[in-house]
DNA sequence: GAAGCATGTAAGTAATCACTTACTACGGAG
DNA sequence: CTCCGTAGTAAGTGATTACTTACATGCTTC
């Protein structure tokens, strides 16, 4: 099939990212995950950071545009958010080893690109301007709460990856989106 | 005076973490940044990876402690999220260099030697199951409370470092307390 | 004021890194 | 059948890395 083995790779070096950092795993290292040598990584990716890029770029926007659909689906902030909420943690559930990547390669190399852009964070913000027009959700620095709903959401699905709360992340989505919904709504 | 080398060597050491990664940053730039060259680290420091160590346990439990006092000084589970939640900000608008290098630290090389102990972490979650027993904090998982309350609280901090929320953090405390309060009270 | 120790430098060193080169195997098109 | 482009390998390459060594400097102590 068309790029197995480049998706080989992606997948291999996603898995090495999250558990050890980007700067922390080598091309070496990748390469034979994926069971190729070095250099055909250099068949599918002009070098290490363009296959960085590659990941980010396959999967972060696109994962802001499925947030941001599924939150069209909802009518109300209180259900937009609980909408997002269990996105989130289905694309946590599905694949924790890429969304652990994206979250640490967000911190990373790939700020600039992520910023200004239809990122999941503004997602979030665009909920949470619209509630507080409509009177649903305290007025507050849009950008604050936003930040506090994120770090709500966020946070749980970094503690489940070092053991402090257990998978499936999708089920206690709603208890998550209540607890966020509280600590914003007007 | 005593140290001053080193204290030099472990500020910039601190900079240079928090603004390109651990593994990002090479003993070569640590030396130059602090005025001296290369092999000084070595009179001072085992290693890189000792030095990494040597300024996260300066800091990290001693935050943890300053956190748990802060939250003795208060009665009740929510003035006790109050006092956590100034400090944590003090402490971020004293050193944002330094809170970003423990935020990444204990994501990276330190986490094992960061669980088990007493950190900020068991503080909140301390609080929390105060809280729950007093009846003033819903009855939920602690753990996952534990994680909601550090994302609402943690977040805002990571947001400030990239320009999403308007320093000094400490000028927002008490509206991040109430919120992050409001998330779990019962 | 000499000895000894702590602290720094300059110039390495071996290992490792991302990346390159020369070559092979092979599947499909003409 | 013969090309030829794609995809892979084995074996490098230079640059960079953390760390070491040999030596200089100056402070303290007796």
């Amino acid at each position: 099939m068309a790029g197995s083995t480049k998706d080989s790779l992606m997948q291999a070096a996603v898995r090495l990212f999250a558990a050890k950092g980007i700067d922390g795993t080598t091309t070496r290292e990748i390469a034979a995950a994926a069971g190729v040598t070095e250099g055909a990584i250099y068949r599918h990716f002009v070098g290490k950071e363009a296959l960085v890029e590659e990941i980010f770029h396959r999967h972060y926007l696109p994962f802001a545009a499925e947030l941001d659909a599924a939150r069209g689906t909802a009518e109300g902030a209180e259900a937009e958010l609980r909408a997002v909420v269990r996105r989130v943690y289905a694309a946590f559930d599905r694949d924790r080893d890429l969304f652990a990547f994206l979250l640490l390669a967000q911190h990373g190399p790939m700020r600039r690109i992520a910023d200004g852009a239809a990122t999941p964070v503004r997602v979030i913000e665009k909920l949470v301007r619209a509630g507080q027009r409509a009177g649903t959700i305290r007025r507050m620095d849009a950008r604050l709460a936003t930040q506090i709903v994120l770090g709500a959401v966020l946070q749980p699905a970094t503690g489940s990856l070092y053991g402090e709360v257990s998978p499936p992340l999708i089920a206690i989505a709603d208890q998550v989106a209540e607890a966020a919904w509280r600590a914003i709504a007007g």
